[in-house]
DNA sequence: TTGTATGCGTTATCAG
DNA sequence: CTGATAACGCATACAA
């Protein structure tokens, strides 16, 4: 059924018939009566195909994020759904494994879509110039949980760096000198690399944070306290083994994501180590396995339904022509304290 | 770029631009050669847009699911992309939030998008004619973790009625007599109602097995082991003070879902009831919060990836031309035993 | 207020 | 092998 039948069953014109089913132009009242009836007796449903054609307007998004498995993103997706379905638009989900080649691959069907707009998590801060290109040909780009220096677009991330800052601070506070920072970054040593920069911002921001609180509290050789390839089981025991015969002692850790934080939890708690009493952990990401450890564990919260919310504002913002100097939203993501955070031991 | 610019660059003409563009129809060496590098020096990217109207076929696949922030649901849905796009489509993901007018307006707009085809959750077994719809206008649906006996069509769900038999079956073999099933599901008295029919068909499935299983150890009044209504953690403390003051005492608990089963957990401990002596629990779904507790939580397991996967093949199949009967594939979803099963306390 | 004619970027048909 | 040309379903400038 397309606008054509209608317009016969109505005896209008396919003009007029358009203008009524379509909701713009004038239209007589006889006239949009006839149309709305025809179309309800013949079951019209609009090509949104060919109205995206017609105007060039799509009414789509697209999102490319590392894993909508993971927690952290499906709630983020979740957020961006609702908004922009609030809005009108769709959404087109795709996910990059965190790997720069599917990024790319993804951005380029979204942009055969014809997209309205893209909202990405860049897998490498200094490999955007898919972003760019999308930029370039007027499709409004938000970059999510992460930014790139070298993309000017808005971006939504959390406070990252201080948080990182403040969550140390916190540690040292209750006494603890020694704290390794736990990532899933991949680095060739499982150290951190001086000469590799580190692709994901976020993740960049964070070790920053660590690193400068660390020096601030004149702790010796930090970027050896920093444990990269934490990507499973078999690794982080590795990690846990190394950790836990270090000398001087290594009291507390951080764990870079919630999967990380878990995986280290189970490890210590193999291990017979016992929280917060021989060691402290604070994870981010306020996930579900958080709050039914005993001790529960004390967290950094994302909102990032709300990264989510916020990207999406941004991007309609965009969309309706907003043209003023990218932003770069930092959102608050502040720290839990559950019951894995206790005074160093001696 | 268009297909026309390229033409024009190249010296021929749209026609044999198109040809060489879209992978279709005869080209000399020539005339390939040219079109390919013009495209290349302008930067030419189809418009799928264009593509889909001209064909009628989209490349895009719609998912309706209950809600994308579930593990469950999002695991599904990583399957079902990674298979989609292994297989050229792309994937638009909308949440029902399990509400039955949401659902119907999520459906519309992506008919109206011109899926392909659909995955979705129903989210009432009984108020399926939005799909019929679908179904009826060409657009293959195939339903993921439910399935209709009113919609005749391809579905992928859990094994759930023998599920639930075999794991209490399980329950009475440690000795447990009483063994209640909490569910997420609403119902006027917060008990099962006899009148009103169970929408979500997993659920029915479910407490059908619970009550048979049941009804074949002679336990007396099953129904009135089923808990309805634990939506939210103040629902759920309410419904384990029920349990914990029953007299013949309750000592063991089913599940329906990982949020339940992580609010019954937190309630539970929170009571001082200790897993697994005072209480046996047993929780569907196999989620990290899971592996994290003390003990350790017995879950069944679904495959959620899997199913995924498998909706997406039928769906394939179908878009395919395959007119075989409707399939009602039962994926086998076994318990997986931690610590969460003890004896049955005298 | 209504209708005619044209365009959006492809695919696809059918002569040449 | 190639090139006009007509769809696809809708929006829209312009004319009536």
């Amino acid at each position: 059924m397309t606008v054509a039948d209608i317009a016969t069953a109505a005896n209008v014109s396919k003009a007029t018939a358009a203008r009524v089913l379509g909701g713009y132009g004038l239209a007589s009242e006889a006239a949009r009566k006839a149309v709305l009836e025809a179309a309800d007796r013949l079951g019209y449903q609009p090509n949104d195909l060919a109205r995206s054609m017609s105007t060039g307007r799509s009414g789509l998004i697209g999102v490319v994020v590392g894993d909508i498995e993971n927690a952290f993103f499906s709630l983020a997706v979740r957020g961006i759904s609702d908004t922009a379905r609030a809005a009108g638009l769709n959404v087109i989900i795709c996910n990059s494994s965190e790997k720069l080649a599917e990024e790319r691959e993804m951005v380029s069907v979204l942009l055969r879509q014809r997209v309205a707009g893209l909202i990405v998590a860049p897998t490498d801060a200094a490999r955007i110039e898919h972003l760019q290109a999308a930029l370039d040909s007027g499709v409004p780009v938000v970059t999510l949980d992460r930014s790139s220096p070298a993309l000017a677009t808005d971006s939504v991330c959390g406070d990252d760096r201080a948080t990182a800052s403040a969550v140390l601070q916190r540690l040292q506070a209750a006494g603890h000198r020694r704290v390794a920072y736990v990532t899933a970054m991949t680095s060739r040593s499982g150290r951190l690399d001086p000469a590799a920069p580190i692709g994901i911002s976020a993740v960049r921001a964070r070790i920053e944070g660590f690193l400068s609180a660390s020096a601030a509290a004149d702790v010796a050789e930090p970027q050896k306290l920093v444990f990269t390839n934490a990507t499973d089981d078999a690794s982080i025991a590795g990690i846990v083994d190394k950790i836990l015969s270090q000398a001087p002692r290594i009291t507390g850790l951080l764990a870079s994501d919630s999967l990380v934080g878990a995986r280290l939890f189970r490890a210590l708690t193999a291990r017979g180590v016992t929280l917060p009493r021989d060691m402290s952990l604070v994870s981010w990401f306020d996930a579900d396995w958080t709050r039914v450890t005993s001790p529960p564990i004390s967290v950094v919260e994302q909102p990032t339904y709300l990264f989510g919310q916020r990207a999406v504002e941004r991007l309609i913002a965009r969309l309706k022509g907003d043209t003023s100097a990218p932003q770069q939203l930092l959102i608050p993501t502040p720290l839990i304290e559950r019951g894995s955070i206790g005074p160093a031991p001696a």
